[in-house]
DNA sequence: ATCCTAAATGCATATTTATGCATCATGAAT
DNA sequence: ATTCATGATGCATAAATATGCATTTAGGAT
């Protein structure tokens, strides 16, 4: 049983494909290894609070939350600011301490809400510092790579 | 037979409603002096490129393309939202972490900090997500017991 | 007016998604 | 270890949404 990695293969599919129907989406899984059935997967997709929306391709294909607030955070500008504002990341159990410039912390935490990643449970930031609490089950690596893409240009960590 | 006046008026009704159904949609449409059905109404939907999103309180609504980003705060009476601006409760390790309505965190903290609980070692909060850091020892069932209890009516997970 | 065409709609039904219930798995409490 | 509670899942089916086809409607063109 391992739903956990089943989520994170759902939310790699929808967003990189245009899927239009569970049915469609289930498929994909099978096919790479996963086996359950529509049921489990209509309740998955509440889960990650996936939505359908209007596409010109497809009709209707499948979203997640975060890629439609995601634009709004996505500044050029704002990236490099913030890339620069961000001094360190060190991982303590299932949490990631962000050290910032002084002031950037909650700049820089809304973007990281922004990216709305199911790895990540939630942030809280102070001044210079930005607590990042992972959901369970979620391993280091997975949530560097989460802030990693969160914040462009990567990090020296 | 005024398609663009029947078109116009779901616009309104979507933007001012939270509607998880076309049947509900098509209530109010009929309350109001329209006469047509489902099918029509689907037809409709696809022609304003309506799309459903996760929603808190009815699971999933209708919303039109354009206005996704405010959907999730409008409507809301700021009387109660002591309760109401909570957003979820979600566990990891031995902490919980409780979404807000921006600028809502500190409030609802202090509420929780207030009931002196035994189970809660403390509390941090940011501007829209509060950490809750049980003792150890504590189970998950028995914080969230404590919590709800903090939070008359405020929680459903 | 008559005919023609394209859009709009209803009806019946297909397709898609959600869910009640039973079962199995997991982990905590005793 | 045993009992209990909780969560995850499948199955069967309900609920919600989309659509093929026939019919009606609204404008034009003659």
């Amino acid at each position: 049983m391992n739903r956990t990695k089943r989520l994170l293969e759902i939310i790699r599919l929808i967003k990189n494909n245009r899927i239009s129907s569970q049915e469609e989406l289930l498929e994909m899984l099978v096919k790479n290894g996963y086996n359950f059935t529509q049921a489990t997967l209509s309740r998955d997709l509440r889960l990650l609070k996936a939505g359908k929306i209007s596409d010109n391709e497809k009709g209707y294909i499948y979203m997640l939350p975060g890629e439609i607030t995601d634009n709004i955070f996505s500044g050029e500008n704002l990236d490099d600011t913030i890339t620069r504002g961000i001094l360190s990341i060190d991982y303590s159990g299932n949490m990631a301490v962000i050290k910032t410039m002084p002031g950037f912390a909650s700049g820089i935490a809304l973007r990281i809400d922004g990216i709305k990643a199911f790895e990540i449970l939630g942030t809280i930031a102070g001044d210079d510092t930005i607590l990042v609490i992972a959901r369970e089950g979620i391993s280091r690596q997975a949530l560097h790579r989460v802030l990693t893409t969160a914040i462009p240009g990567g990090v020296k960590s």
